[in-house]
DNA sequence: ATTGCTTGCCCAATCGTTTTGTCAGCTCAG
DNA sequence: CTGAGCTGACAAAACGATTGGGCAAGCAAT
C-alpha cells in the first residue's frame, strides 16, 4: 500500500540539495534567495516524485493544524445541519483547512469526550452548533480555544455567535400576508418556549400592528410543532366560517403541512380560501406540498459561513476578543403559491398599502 | 489563549523523571517495568497539570493519524447523508478516531482537490459515499489508501462497498401489499435508469410472481421521482374506477406524497380505498403525511457502520485485500397506516396466504 | 592582496511524541 | 569476592517538516 512515502528528504536527495532548500522553494519563503536553476530542479523533482507535504509534520512545527472542528448536538441527524456544514466547509476550504464533524447528542459527557478528541488533534478552532436556536453555555473545555456558536447564543460576551433573526422572519411572514391584502390573521406558534417562538411572534405582531391591524384580528394559538399540531390548531381556527382568518402563519413547515390537511378537509382551497405562510423552507415539504408553500427560510448556510469566517479571524489574530461580535441573520422569504389575495373584499376598513404580490407562480 | 501547552516534557520535569518514563507509564507499554512509586507520581503530575497528548506528534511518530475522511458528492446537502455520517462516526469513535467530512459536489476537480487535502493530513482511510445508489469508479488518488464505498458499487474487485438491497426492498414492499390481501398492484417507478429503479422493480415483480399474481394485475408506470411525478402517475392509475389498483408501491416517499394528493382529489381514502407503500422513510414526509406512510427504509446508518468497520479492518491489517467484501443491506419496512386490506373481496381467486397485517396503528 | 558585500545554500535546532538500546545499581548464588 | 541476572530508569534517534544563523564562493572596490 501507500508508496506515497515520498518526503522532502527524498526530493532533496533527488535534486541534489538540502532539505532546507527544498523547503524554501516549495514555500516561496520571502527573505530567501534561490538560484532559478536550483529552484527549477527542485520543482521538477518534487513533481516527478509526486511529493505531497505531510501536514502532520508541518502542523507540529508551525503549531497550526489547518483543521477546525464542527461539533453539534444533532449535527448529523437533522436535515438543516447539512447547510451549516456546507457553509462552514466552504469557508474552511478557502482557508486551506478541513473540518472534523462530530455529533455529540445531548449528553454532556459524550460532548466533553468528543471535544477532547478534537483538542488532542490540535484543531485551530471550534464551531459549536445547536440544532434549534437556543441559549447555551460554553463547554468548559472550549474556554481556551477560538470558538464560535451557531444557532445558539451565549451569555458570555467574549464568545461570538450567529443566530437566525427570528423577529425579522416573523415580520416578513406578516408582511407577505398583509401586503397580499389579508386583514384577518392567525399565527400558529410552537408551544415550546424557545427563542424561535418568542421572536417570530414578536415580529409578526409588530408588523401587524404597524399595518394598523386590530387586536382581535390577530389570533395566536399554540400547538406541538408537527403536522398533527398544525392540523389541530387549524381546525380550531378554521372550523367557524364566520370568524375565520384568511391568512395563517405557521411556526414551521411541518405544521403548515397539517394546516393544508385541515383546509382540505373543510373544503377550503389554498390559497383561494386561505393563505398560508410557513417557516424553515424545509426540503421536500415546502416544495413538495401542493400548492407550493410560501415560507421563510432559515439562514443555515449563511450562519455557517459567518461563524467560520469569524472563527478564522479569531484564529489568525491569535486571541479571542473581550467583546466578540454576534449577529442575527435574516432569512429570505421563499415565494411559492400558498398566498393569494383574500377571496372577496373581506376587509374594507383600515389603511391600505399597495399590494405587492410576488412570485405566486 | 491556550495555556494548554503542557507537554510530556513538563510532566517529566514535574515528576522528576525522564520523558521516556512518562511515555511508558502513560501508554502502559507492555515490556517495560516501572516502579509503582514513580508510576503514581507521573500519573499524579499528569493529572495535576492537565496533560493531554498532542496527537499530531503521536501520529507523526506512529504513522497513524486516527483520522478518517468521509467524502461524498452531496454528503452535506441531502437529508440522508446525516445517517451515513452518524454511522461512520459511531464506528470511528469506537476506534479512537474522528472523521473529516467533505462535500465535493459533482466536479471531479474539486473532488480531487479535497481528497488531496485529506491525504496530506495522513488520514488512515477514506469512506467514499454517493448520495444515490450508483456505480462509480474509484478516484485515482484513492488507489493507495484504504477506501470503502458507501451507496456505490465499483467494478474494481479490490474495493469494498456497501449498497442498499434494492430488490429486497421491492420484495418487502410487495409483500406488505400482498399479505394485506391486495391482488391488483401498481408500481410507480422512477424514470431514471438507476440501480434503485431496476432493483426495486425486479424485487416487486418477483414477489408478485411468487404470490401467483397475473401479469395484467401488476402495472408499472414511470414518472419523475417527485411529488408532481407521483401525482400524475397516480391520476393515470386511479382515474378509471373500473381498472383501479388497490395497492400502490411508490419509488419513493415524495412520489407517495403526490399519490396521496391524487387520491384525495378523487375522493379516495387512504388506506380504505387505496393502500400505499413508499420508499426511503424520509423524515417529516413518511411520518408527516396523513395517514402515516408505510414505507421501506434505506439502511443509511447501517451502511455507514458496515463501511467504517470494513475500513478500520483494512487499516489495521495494513493492506487492501485482492478481493474485497461487498454487501447489500436490506432496509426495514416501517409500518404506519397507509396499508389496509382492500375494500371488499376485490380479489377472489388465487392462492391465499394468511394475512399478516402488522402495525396499522 | 586584502576587505567587504552579495549570493546561494546548508547545519542544526525545534515541534511533541515513541521506541530502541544501554546502563547503573542491586541481589544473590557460587 | 566475583559475576550473573534483574530492575528501573534514561539517552538518543527517529517521524517530516520549518527556520534562524552561518558560511563559502564570487566579485568589486581599495
Amino acid at each position: 500500500m501507500a508508496q506515497d512515502k515520498v518526503t522532502i528528504k527524498q526530493v532533496a536527495a533527488a535534486a541534489g540539495v538540502s532539505i532546507t532548500t527544498v523547503s524554501h522553494v516549495l514555500n516561496h519563503v520571502p527573505g530567501k534567495r534561490i538560484h532559478p536553476h536550483t529552484r527549477e530542479r527542485v520543482l521538477a523533482e518534487a513533481a516527478r516524485l509526486g511529493y505531497t507535504p505531510n501536514m502532520l509534520a508541518q502542523s507540529l512545527r508551525t503549531q497550526r493544524s489547518h483543521t477546525i472542528g464542527l461539533v453539534g448536538d444533532e449535527i448529523a441527524t437533522t436535515p438543516f445541519a447539512g447547510k451549516i456544514i456546507l457553509g462552514a466547509q466552504d469557508v474552511a476550504t478557502s482557508h486551506d483547512s478541513v473540518v472534523f464533524v462530530v455529533n455529540t447528542g445531548y449528553e454532556r459527557e459524550t460532548e466533553d469526550r468528543e471535544i477532547e478528541a478534537l483538542l488532542r488533534r490540535q484543531v485551530d478552532g471550534i464551531l459549536y452548533a445547536a440544532m434549534y436556536h437556543r441559549p447555551v453555555e460554553l463547554p468548559a473545555k472550549l474556554a481556551n480555544i477560538p470558538t464560535v456558536l451557531i444557532n445558539a447564543s451565549c451569555a458570555d460576551r467574549s464568545v461570538a455567535w450567529a443566530v437566525p433573526d427570528e423577529a425579522a422572519g416573523g415580520e416578513d411572514a406578516a408582511e407577505v400576508l398583509l401586503s397580499a391584502g389579508h386583514r384577518r390573521l392567525a399565527f400558529i406558534n410552537d408551544v415550546d418556549e424557545i427563542p424561535a417562538a418568542f421572536g417570530r411572534e414578536e415580529g409578526f405582531r409588530r408588523r401587524a400592528a404597524a399595518w394598523g391591524l386590530a387586536q382581535e384580528d390577530l389570533r395566536v394559538v399554540t400547538a406541538e410543532a408537527d403536522p398533527a399540531g398544525g392540523y389541530e390548531a387549524a381546525r380550531l381556527l378554521l372550523d367557524d366560517a364566520a370568524d375565520r382568518p384568511s391568512g395563517i402563519f405557521c411556526f414551521n413547515d411541518r405544521m403548515a403541512m397539517g394546516v393544508y390537511r385541515a383546509a382540505a378537509e373543510l373544503d377550503l382551497h389554498v390559497p383561494r380560501d386561505v393563505s398560508i405562510v410557513g417557516f424553515d423552507n424545509q426540503d421536500f415539504i415546502a416544495d413538495g406540498l401542493h400548492p407550493g408553500l410560501t415560507t421563510v427560510e432559515l439562514p443555515h448556510y449563511e450562519m455557517g459561513v459567518w461563524a467560520a469566517k469569524e472563527l478564522f479571524h479569531q484564529i489568525s489574530s491569535e486571541q479571542r476578543p473581550a467583546l466578540a461580535p454576534t449577529t442575527s441573520i435574516r432569512g429570505p422569504v421563499i415565494h411559492r403559491a400558498s398566498v393569494a389575495p383574500p377571496a372577496q373584499g373581506s376587509d374594507l376598513g383600515g389603511r391600505h398599502q399597495p399590494v405587492d404580490r410576488r412570485g405566486n407562480a
